[in-house]
RNA sequence: GCCUCCGUGGUCUAGCGGUUAGGACACCGCCCUCUCAAGGCGGCAACACGGGUUCGAAUCCCGUCGGAGGUGCCA
């Protein structure tokens, strides 16, 4: 049977699109499109307590802005709408009572306060709660009767007490739990809305979903969904589950202890290729060596099989490494038209070219947000500890400073034309004429007019960018300064 | 506690019965060099542990330990 490949992408408007939700739309969408299927993108808004406002264009926005565009969608359309849910919830409750009928389901009338009391009980004892499913033993009239009245009521799913449930997934194989340890979830809640644990069966079989692909954490629920799949006599899809994204050894990627989100990533000076081929390899290895994918490049590589079981930590060195990479090979017309607003931060008001500086910064923009504190310098001389001007590496000694900044001043103070070419070949003649090493000369001279030990570029280079002018009342300053 | 799952260097991973256990990030050293970066070369560093099975185990089985997820009228 050759099933048409239908995945669908289901978070909770409940925030941010965080890394590891954006990793799972991410292989959602690599599974569908390596397949030629489609991609849905379904909103589940249910439990309505959580819901951000803005969540739900944010999750739009940020999917938009990874390149993973839907086929069906909210705010896209198609033939098996609305895919937000509350927008279905006049559909749930005919099938949760079919489930009734056929004694899968049963509605119960205990209230939230006194199965809280006995769970917090049991919890104490440190046991399991489970429902006792004292509903259940309500005679078809009572219940028919409480329901007429109106009196609040959630409609259960009935687990068998013996027995096993199971399911198999893709990555993790044949899943198997004793019925006797799975409890009587609420399938519709008493605000008339489904919960997690009946909406996505209902709305995966109803959007024709061929896999799910989804965190580990429903891992463990999984084989009580397979029981309503069985009970309505539904085809269950196929499952892959995915593991979580790690902070660290024992703490998930979540925003409340700080960690960035898609759209903090990309604010920093995260470039979105780098980010995607980032966390396309969290997890996922196509089996070879080769780590530089473009996100076409992934559809073409995506293989569910190189999906690993085990949690994967979000390691930032990396995601900086592939930000670096990226960011050399990007056209350095498009550089120069990102790193400008870096610039202005800490240029604006002078007049540095751009453009010779974005050639010698590309090489060394590891994240953009980093841009400002290296030019800064430019604007404005910083502070700096003379001590530097020395290195004994260069041959920068105590006694061959000075000279070596007065020397400097005599080549560079009588060039008419301030190219680099020229402040190149004025120094290096003249340094091979005062039979003197070259770091001897241009070490200081580059301290001296940058106040920094490492700068984006060369002496020649800085000193081209700052213009003879204020080449030479830094130098002149420098000098001022040791020799007094 | 109970249930389910996972376990290769610090991190991401390749490996699917026979390899000097490979690659990448990070880190260290050297070279190059007017600094830094880049680049080149080299280095440190792993099969969680214990039992089996087998001529042979990182690969298969069991146990222990460690970790994660679940245990909600949250998803």
């Amino acid at each position: 049977m050759s099933q048409a490949v239908r995945t669908r992408f289901a978070p909770s408007p409940t925030g941010y699109l965080h890394l590891g939700g954006l990793r799972t739309a991410l292989y959602t969408y690599l599974f569908a499109k390596k397949h030629q299927g489609q991609f849905i993108l379904r909103i589940e808004d249910t439990d309505q307590e959580r819901e951000v406002p803005g969540a739900i264009e944010l999750i739009y926005s940020s999917l938009r802005e990874a390149g993973l565009y839907y086929d069906e969608g909210p705010d896209v359309g198609g033939d098996y709408g609305p895919y937000i849910q509350t927008q279905r919830k006049h559909l749930y409750l005919p099938y949760a009572l079919e489930l009734v009928e056929k004694g899968a389901a049963y509605p119960c009338f205990c209230t939230k306060e006194e199965l809280d009391g006995r769970r917090k009980a049991v919890e104490k004892a440190g046991g399991t709660f489970k429902y006792d499913k004292h509903c259940l033993h309500l005679s078809k009239e009572e219940a028919k009767a409480r329901m007429a009245t109106g009196e609040p009521y959630v409609i259960r799913q009935n687990i068998p007490e013996t027995g096993t449930a199971s399911f198999d997934d893709l990555l993790f194989g044949h899943i198997q739990a004793d019925c006797a340890t799975l409890d009587d979830n609420v399938l519709i809640k008493a605000d008339g809305l489904p919960t997690y644990n009946f909406a996505n069966v209902i709305d995966d079989h109803l959007m024709a979903i061929s896999h799910v692909t989804r965190g580990t954490e429903y891992l463990s629920s999984a084989p009580k969904y397979n029981l309503l799949y069985e009970a309505f006599g539904w085809t269950p899809p196929t499952y892959i589950h995915l593991p979580v994204v790690m902070k660290d050894a024992s703490r998930k990627l979540s925003k409340r202890h700080g960690d960035p989100s898609f759209e903090d990533l990309l604010e920093m000076g995260y470039l979105k290729e780098a980010i995607i081929n980032f966390i396309a390899l969290l997890g996922w290895s196509p089996g070879n060596d080769r780590e530089f994918f473009t996100l076409e490049e992934l559809v073409e590589a995506f293989d569910a099989r190189g999906l690993n079981k085990s949690p994967a930590i979000f390691n930032m060195d990396k995601l900086t490494w592939f930000n670096t990479e990226y960011i050399r090979k990007l056209p350095f017309d498009r550089y120069l038209e990102l790193v400008t607003p870096w610039f202005d931060q800490a240029l604006a008001g002078t007049n540095i070219d751009y453009r010779r500086l974005a050639e010698l910064m590309q090489g060394r923009t590891e994240v953009f947000n980093r841009v400002p504190d290296m030019v800064r310098f430019l604007k404005e001389m910083p502070a700096f500890d003379p001590e530097i001007m020395l290195n004994k590496k260069q041959k920068s000694t105590e006694e061959s400073l000075l000279p070596a900044l007065r020397l400097a001043q005599d080549l560079l103070s009588p060039l008419s034309s301030w190219t680099e070419d020229n402040i190149h070949e004025a120094l290096m003649t003249g340094i091979r004429e005062a039979g003197m090493k070259n770091g001897t000369v241009l070490w200081p001279l580059r301290v001296a007019i940058s106040g920094q030990a490492s700068t984006p570029g060369g002496a020649i280079e800085i000193a081209w960018l700052l213009g003879k002018e204020e080449t030479l009342r830094r130098l002149g300053a420098a000098i001022k300064n040791i020799s007094s």
